[in-house]
DNA sequence: GTTGTTGCAAATTGTTTGCACTGGT
DNA sequence: ACCAGTGCAAACAATTTGCAACAAC
């Protein structure tokens, strides 16, 4: 929990090929590739997870520490915008950011007692969806907010016993 | 849209019998029945539909303007705790309260356009559920949040000509 | 008369904005 | 050299908390 930033040392060729690309793309729309982006996209490729803003402005402070607050919230922003980084609402009121490449598209499901995040199938909507389309013509977006339940260990043990707590405490 | 309240003069029997249900309930608790519980609850009865505290504060200020907003929030926290009120996360950061009785129990979907809110059948998740359960043993709570994506209208037109704006203006 | 609840003001938390300056290209 | 993007401080919005006064029971 403490260190999953790669130590200066070690390159992780994943995450210098998405600079590289992201840097390109950037330039193409006249923008420009800088620290806190750069961090931003190491912090989100590092993890592969799902991250909230806290903890994605956590891992840029220990990975480019001078870089402000204010600029993760900016990165975050353009990055989406550009569409390389996409967002998930999660119950209550956090949204979690994540790469758009990362492990294909899948949907989320969230534990509302651990918050633990589980990865879903892409599909696992669609006849929902084509449901949905037939009976008020609405265009379901299963990817943009993550679905809400008890995970199987806080379902097993009813009270709260914070089992894995990787994510929030979350209230409901 | 500017007053589905009640004038003083119309009792509105639904209401009625609800705030003496709700406030048994709370003496049932050692709690009590009090103005802002009773405005909100009426706030909450007289629509139907789902509100966001800011939509309950401005109602709750039209029934009884003495009413602060933080026992808005106070009352929505006790009412939710006993049972008598949930709320719907929407896509976006706001959240929605509505009366655990009304309409039986249904789930949401929310237009990231124009922010409409629709109702659908409880069950439309349920085999998605059991899906869920088999694969991951999680435990679907399906109401808890709003499914995201674009209404009828606002998929037609694709440019933010801000339909019918029931709702927040939403970004995403 | 108790004591749960309120109103208010102040504290918090999370995000955004204005602006002079820095740094990418 | 140009101007997008940054750091910082201040503005903002939404919700929470401490506490004395109040009112439901």
């Amino acid at each position: 929990m403490t260190s999953e930033v790669p130590s200066p040392g070690s390159p992780d060729p994943d995450a210098q090929a998405l600079l590289a690309a992201v840097a390109v793309q950037l330039r193409a729309k006249g923008e420009r590739m800088s620290a806190p982006r750069r961090a931003v996209l190491t912090a989100l490729a590092t993890t592969a997870g799902h991250l909230s803003t806290e903890e994605i402005a956590t891992a840029v402070a220990e990975i480019a520490p001078q870089v402000h607050r204010t600029s993760v919230y900016r990165a975050l922003a353009a990055l989406s915008e550009l569409g390389v980084v996409q967002h998930v609402h999660l119950g209550h009121g956090a949204t979690a950011y994540h790469l758009t490449g990362t492990r294909g598209p899948h949907l989320h499901a969230q534990c509302r007692q651990c918050g633990r995040i589980i990865d879903l199938p892409a599909d696992l909507l669609v006849s929902v969806a084509d449901r949905m389309g037939a009976l008020h013509g609405f265009e379901l977006d299963a990817t943009h907010v993550a679905l809400s339940g008890l995970c199987a260990d806080c379902a097993a043990e009813p009270n709260f016993e914070e089992h894995h707590h990787k994510h929030s405490p979350i209230a409901t």
